[in-house]
DNA sequence: TCTTAATCAGACAAAAAACTCTGAAACAAA
DNA sequence: TTTGTTTCAGAGTTTTTTGTCTGATTAAGA
């Protein structure tokens, strides 16, 4: 069960955390990311290809070929992976399901969640890949088992 | 697309806040409630049921029977809806999908992720329908137009 | 050059979520 | 007692999300 992201959009971000552990360009193939987050191979390939077309993920075919994370570990945040999948309706829609979101008519959790969606926000955006690194490393060895 | 919860929950949340802008007790239709929440009929006559066996909502059959909110408005909090609807899964869930949530090995947004977490959950639950009352009828009345 | 291993594109399949239908039971009011 | 309106239970359908397969393309290395 996820929380708020898609399926997809967890692998996507599982997928760069992966990539951003090692040195900016090291290939890996579908294979070896889809086993290491512990996912399908084939739906792993799929969501690495769509954050190809984003251009935060390059790919090299053919024998020896594979992902590899394209722009600098500085210059990608979680955000700008979760933009990519699963867009950012998610910090515009009211958590209530209630269509209009006004200052005048609020729905009973406006002013407490409006705060909480900024700060997830934030949270996602104002770190970079490059530093969150040592914590991913970790993370990434823990899962290897 | 919903944020957080589904849309199952979304809804069984706007009925029930929908019931709890009127006197205890008061019962209205399936379709009256629909209406009002810009749902189809069934779908909310179903969630209604579910809310019906997990004790939240009255039910009662026949000619002008209909659906009421059994508890008593100080006694139920947003929390106790999603509880019973989508569970409360979601608070115990990593956001980025890694498996093991440990203090040890962290995922990269633990920290904040976890505060953020539980001042959500406070937010659905420090707080019952009667303290609401007073948002939620202004917010209703924004829906009738 | 040939074999092998990889991505890519797009169709396909399965599972889950959202939504609908049907028929039965309850019951108020004519 | 009959009629009309409602919930209830459960099956059925549709749509969305998740996951798989196939065949084409690319390229390294024997
Ligand atoms: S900000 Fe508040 S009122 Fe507006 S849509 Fe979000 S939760 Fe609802
Ligand atoms: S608390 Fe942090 S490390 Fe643990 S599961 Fe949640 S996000 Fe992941």
């Amino acid at each position: 069960m996820t929380v708020i992201f898609s399926k997809k959009c967890e692998l996507g971000l599982q997928a760069v955390l992966y990539l951003s552990a090692f040195p900016k360009n090291t290939l890996f193939s579908a294979l070896e990311i889809s086993e290491k987050i512990n996912a399908p191979k084939e739906f792993v390939s799929k969501i690495l290809q769509t954050l190809t077309t984003s251009g935060i993920i390059g790919s090299k075919k053919g024998n020896s070929g594979g992902f590899f994370l394209k722009i600098d570990p500085g210059s990608v945040r979680l955000i700008d992976v979760v933009s990519a999948i699963d867009g950012l309706d998610l910090f515009r829609n009211c958590v209530l399901g209630f269509p209009g979101c006004s200052v005048d008519e609020p729905c009973p959790v406006h002013e407490t969640w409006g705060k909480l969606r900024n700060e997830t926000y934030t949270m996602l955006s104002n770190q970079t890949l490059a530093e969150l690194r040592d914590i991913t490393v970790n993370k990434i060895n823990s899962l290897k088992k």
